[in-house]
DNA sequence: CTTTAATGCAACTCTATGGTTGCAATATCC
DNA sequence: GGATATTGCAACCATAGAGTTGCATTAAAG
């Protein structure tokens, strides 16, 4: 549950491309040469972030005939979520408390 | 409310030293000199660092006398957090309405 | 006003990575 | 089984960015 797991998860998110490709998984799955007929690189590039998007365990592969698509996981961007959220929410009570105890000096 | 204002946050948020910045500074306001002293890169870096977290609006300057402190905004990681849960959930609702149709068929 | 500690700016290096082209390998479908 | 579509692999280029050192600038504090 360390945080240094989520780099990978947003670094693999910091990237214009790799949101097009996601955006357009999210309507179904699709395979790099389906993707390369509608988004503006070429296959290899985008199979290349495809990998990037396996490691962060936001897509998985699925074997469909002779072609390999891939699905986008929605969960673990969920789980993502959820953890952003907790920390976010940690940081601020921390700081408030800090802010409590200035005043009350 | 695009997808693409959120791309910088996440590019940011994939950075190990960025990461020990922000936990750093989630436990009280720091300047860049402060944070120089207990982490392993140069006041220089962390200079950098912090411009693009406060072009990412996940931290804000605070004058302090002399020096330059930063404040880290966890609500904007909240904020985040609740647009990714919901673009997650999103894509798992279509993906489990296409099933639901090819397995009707 | 002078000292000094902090920040700001600039130039430079090095590596990671997003992108390309080209070709080999694979496996499906007729 | 042979033609063809699809994926896999390798080399290569260019740029972005993480990090460094060095110096200028600013403004408290005495």
């Amino acid at each position: 549950m360390s945080i240094a797991a989520l780099v990978p998860v947003f670094a693999a998110l910091g990237d214009e491309t790799r949101w097009s490709i996601l955006t357009a998984l999210g309507e179904g799955e699709a395979s790099a040469s389906a993707l390369a007929e509608r988004l503006p690189v070429t296959r290899q590039a985008i199979a290349k972030h495809l990998a990037v998007l396996q490691q962060a365990g936001l897509v998985e592969p699925v074997r469909a005939g002779r072609e390999l698509r891939f699905r986008v996981l929605g969960a673990q961007l969920s789980d993502t979520a959820r953890r952003l959220d907790r920390i976010g929410a940690e940081w601020d009570r921390r700081l408030a408390a800090i802010k409590e105890i200035a005043e009350s000096l």
